[in-house]
RNA sequence: GCCGGUGUGAUGGAAUUGGUAGACGUAGUGGACUCAAAAUCCACCGCUAGCGAUAGCGUGCCGGUUCGAGUCCGGCCACCGGCACCA
């Protein structure tokens, strides 16, 4: 019989389709288990070889499962709103509904081909009316608890989408998705307020089984810090609140540092002598996109307000006020007080300016550099009641004397903003708000949902920043739902990441139209057990959903604090630099490649990309090779944290050894046992398997089935032997496993399919063998090898060592002063 | 600058967490089968010296702990990812 693998996986996977052995219960006696992985966004180019990754390593672990009793809800979807999808509708004069219906269709044909086991019933579309309708009335839930909000404040704009981004949107000062330069608008956006969960999205991750560096990047990203607000005076009379962390520095302050946006300074302006200074440097600071702002942070630039003073409230003094763009409007207050000494940013600006420096913390020399350091080595000076303290004691100090004074007081700051929520495009989930000239804004009643898109023929974005939608005038006109008056509806649409905020809610119960899902399904499936992702979601979706989990939770329609119990993310698959310096024979051809494409001719990999004709398509791989090879390859390709480069070379070592796994079928005798020769191997690598697949380890978990496929190639195989394999191996490669399943009889004799076995289970006493090989070293040093009985004692092994010409050459004229014994493992023997 | 991570043969990667470094695969070499090739099967495959048994060296670099270090500690170097004037 020939292994053709393209008939083979049609037809299981029909047979899969019309048996649905992989469908979830909403209950029952099995414990449940709840495996996801991120819904893909269905492009026009389709599933990337990088898809297949994580999406075939959690199929591996929720087959296990199933076979090992769980009731397993492993389901998958499409979050199908966004800017892409538009973009191709305006350019091939489509509408996005079409597009993204066609995209799905390949997405879902590309998916089934791939043999995974999901619960295809549970399927999902973010841009589904009966979806989206939950998605608004969560953004309802939000806005009635003061969790949404309108706020006209500078927004990051990106000039080629025409739309605002959140800060979590912008990389470098670019727009993440499309490259171009991102400015500051001032706009009025709809904002989320995470920030009022900030505190609890960094606490809770101490409880969650996240991996260290997920942890490690949203706690970075929240950006925590304590200190104080002190509230300096200004010779004009005003308070000037600034925040620091470093209030036991306060004696240091030589002067203050405002954003140039603050408001005092607007405020002042009049009594200003330099004001045509200043308002130059306001609008020179405005000007700057986000991207020149972070290239020019070298030098410091500012102005000093001429005519006002500020006073340090720890001792009267009188210090200058600059403004200055290295103050950011948006964090702590927006303005600082500077500690010259002790901050470098402050101590450069000094240096440009002139100001004074004053040591505050010893330890350092800050006429050459500021001396940063907030531990204990440092104390106190030049600070009156704080002299001699450390400064981990002064600042517990200095913080109770201004409360008393009524100075200031303990302030916990964070980098995270309010996350800005709308978007001034068409193909998103319409913003369920009515403006209303007399009852302002109007939330649409619950029973009003979905709010559709208006079906129209242009959708194109605008360049003076409103939304396509506000030109669709019979779709903008309607009634107030509070007064019935004249009214016009929100034209923004949400972002993106608001469809799959809560989508692995809804794979609970997806057909509900009376809740996102009915609170049994909610209790029942509890949280997501295992979730794995990419890292670029870490900060964004990551962290969205936990944020509306959260919030979800409060208001009592979930009953957990957190989504996800676990988290873990896969490393991206490269492909061949077309461009690596090696490929390049002379050296003309390589200083010309250098010229053209810098650093990177020196990298072996790089991301795929078609301008670099190196992507891999997985349709091709399984036309070639069988999905079931593809599967076992994007496993096998190494540590599936790290990043991997594809190898069409390698992808023939899986579908050698899928080939040899087809041909012991024919070889095995029909002995139904497992066979003794074998009967340490295959409980050995039941035990291997087993645990590497919980820990993630496909690669080595399929090593193993290989060594012990090249066991039963020397030892024979019986059909019990087969049998075992066939069971691991199902998870693997599930197409050819069900096929020799049946012609091998299994399925006539048990009534199952392979998928819906009980996983193999091994015995502890037989995975060791009656004999080992034991290392014999001298002083440390491996001098041969000895095979002795297992579990032999110390003088055994001693002696069988000894028995050895070459140790007993060794050890002639010396004593032997101290035996090491690591059992069936090494004897180490020193001699003297 | 700060945070997280990585560094092992020609190559992708293993190593039960301190115990025989290089499992498994790719590429390569030799052999069997074949008129021949492909496929398949068998064997070899870290470096240096030697016909050989063998000896020496070997997990980015330097040092330390230990009977024993890829693994632990101290100090460097290189690369990758994230954040970045966050007071």
């Amino acid at each position: 019989m020939k292994y053709d693998f393209t008939a083979i996986e049609q037809k299981w996977q029909d047979i899969w389709a019309e048996k649905k052995p992989y469908a979830a219960e909403n209950g029952g006696d099995k414990p449940k288990f709840f495996a996801l992985v991120e819904f893909p966004y269905p492009s026009a180019a389709g599933l990337h070889v990088g898809h297949p990754r994580p999406y075939t390593a959690m199929d591996i672990i929720a087959r296990k499962k199933r076979m090992q009793g769980y009731n397993v809800l492993f389901p998958m979807g499409y979050d199908a709103f966004g800017l892409p999808t538009e973009n191709y509708a305006i350019k091939n004069h489509i509408h996005p509904r079409i597009v993204t219906e066609n995209n799905i269709k390949n997405f879902r044909r590309q998916l089934k081909a791939l043999g995974y086991s999901f619960d295809w019933d549970r399927e999902i579309n973010t841009t589904d009316p009966n979806y989206f309708k939950w998605t608004q009335w969560i953004f309802l839930q939000l806005y009635k608890n003061g969790l949404a909000y309108k706020a006209k404040m500078p927004v990051n704009w990106c000039t080629s989408c025409k739309c605002v981004l959140a800060n979590e949107e912008v990389v470098e000062g670019v727009c993440e998705r499309c490259g171009a330069p991102v400015v500051r608008k001032e706009k009025s956006q709809w904002m989320l307020r995470i920030t009022k969960y900030a505190d609890r999205l960094i606490d809770d991750l101490e409880d969650l089984d996240f991996i260290d560096r997920v942890k490690a990047q949203q706690t970075n990203w929240i950006g925590r810090s304590h200190g104080a607000e002190v509230t300096f005076k200004s010779t004009l009379g005003d308070d000037i609140v600034v925040y620091t962390t470093r209030p036991d520095t306060l004696f240091g302050a030589t002067y203050m540092v405002l954003s140039p946006e603050h408001a005092l300074v607007a405020q002042w302006m009049d009594k200003l002598g330099n004001a045509d200074a200043v308002k130059a440097y306001q609008a020179a600071a405005a000007a700057k996109s986000d991207l020149e702002r972070t290239e020019l942070n070298k030098e410091k630039t500012g102005v000093k307000l001429d005519g006002v003073m500020g006073i340090n409230p720890v001792n009267g003094k009188q210090i200058p006020i600059f403004i200055s763009d290295y103050v950011l409007a948006t964090y702590g207050t927006g303005a600082i007080m500077a500690v010259p000494a002790h901050d470098t940013r402050d101590w450069e600006f000094a240096k440009e300016f002139g100001c004074e420096i004053i040591e505050v913390v010893e330890g350092g020399d800050v006429e050459k550099e500021a001396f940063t350091l907030k531990d204990d080595t440092g104390i106190m000076v030049n600070s009156d009641f704080l002299n001699g303290l450390t400064v981990a004691d002064a600042i517990p100090v200095i913080t109770k004397w201004l409360e008393e004074k009524g100075y200031g007081y303990a302030k916990t700051n964070f980098k995270l903003r309010d996350w800005v929520f709308s978007r001034q495009r068409y193909w998103g989930e319409p913003i369920p708000i009515v403006h209303c000239p007399c009852c302002g804004e109007v939330p649409m009643g619950e029973d009003q949902l979905p709010l559709l898109l208006p079906d129209v023929e242009s959708y194109e974005p605008t360049d003076d920043g409103e939304s396509p939608l506000a030109a669709m005038t019979d779709w903008v006109n309607c009634k107030c739902p509070k007064c019935g008056g004249d009214a016009k509806r929100e034209t923004d649409t949400m972002p993106q990441w608001a469809g799959s905020s809560w989508y692995y809610l809804r794979y609970m119960d997806p057909h509900n139209d009376k809740a996102l899902a009915s609170k049994e399904a909610l209790e029942y499936w509890g949280q997501v057990d295992w979730y794995n992702g990419g890292m670029e979601h870490t900060t964004l979706h990551l962290l969205y959903s936990r944020f509306w989990h959260k919030f979800l939770y409060d208001i009592g329609v979930v009953p957990s604090k957190e989504p996800y119990a676990k988290r873990t993310s896969h490393g991206m698959i490269l492909g061949h630099n077309p461009h690596y310096i090696d490929n390049y024979k002379t050296q003309e051809e390589k200083d010309a490649a250098i010229a053209k494409y810098g650093s990177e001719v020196y990298r072996t990999a790089v991301k795929m990309s078609k301008s670099l004709g190196n992507v891999v398509n997985p349709d091709d791989v399984i036309r070639t090779y069988g999905s079931d090879t593809m599967r076992l390859y994007i496993m096998f390709i190494g540590d599936f944290e790290k990043v991997a480069t594809w190898s069409n070379e390698a992808v023939k070592g899986c579908k050698r050894f899928l080939d040899r796994c087809w041909n012991l079928a024919e070889m095995a005798s029909v002995d139904e046992a497992v066979s003794s020769v074998n009967e340490s191997t295959v409980h050995k690598t039941i035990k291997k398997v087993t645990q590497d697949i919980d820990e993630l380890k496909m690669n080595t978990a399929i090593a193993a089935l290989m060594t012990m496929v090249n066991e039963f190639y020397s030892n024979g195989c019986s059909k019990g032997d087969l049998e075992q394999l066939l069971l691991m191996l199902s998870p693997f490669a599930p197409h050819m496993v069900e096929e020799l399943w049946e012609q091998g009889g299994y399925a006539a004799k048990y009534g199952k399919m392979a998928c819906q076995m009980d996983w193999p289970v091994y015995d502890e006493a037989k995975t060791v063998d009656a004999s080992v090989e034991m290392a014999v070293q001298v002083c440390g040093k491996l001098k041969g090898t000895i095979h002795v009985a297992t579990d032999s004692d110390q003088d055994t092994v001693v002696a069988a060592a000894m028995a050895q010409e070459k140790i007993a050459k060794l050890a002639e004229g010396k004593n032997l002063v101290k035996v090491i014994l690591v059992p069936n493992k090494l004897v180490n023997l020193i001699l003297k």
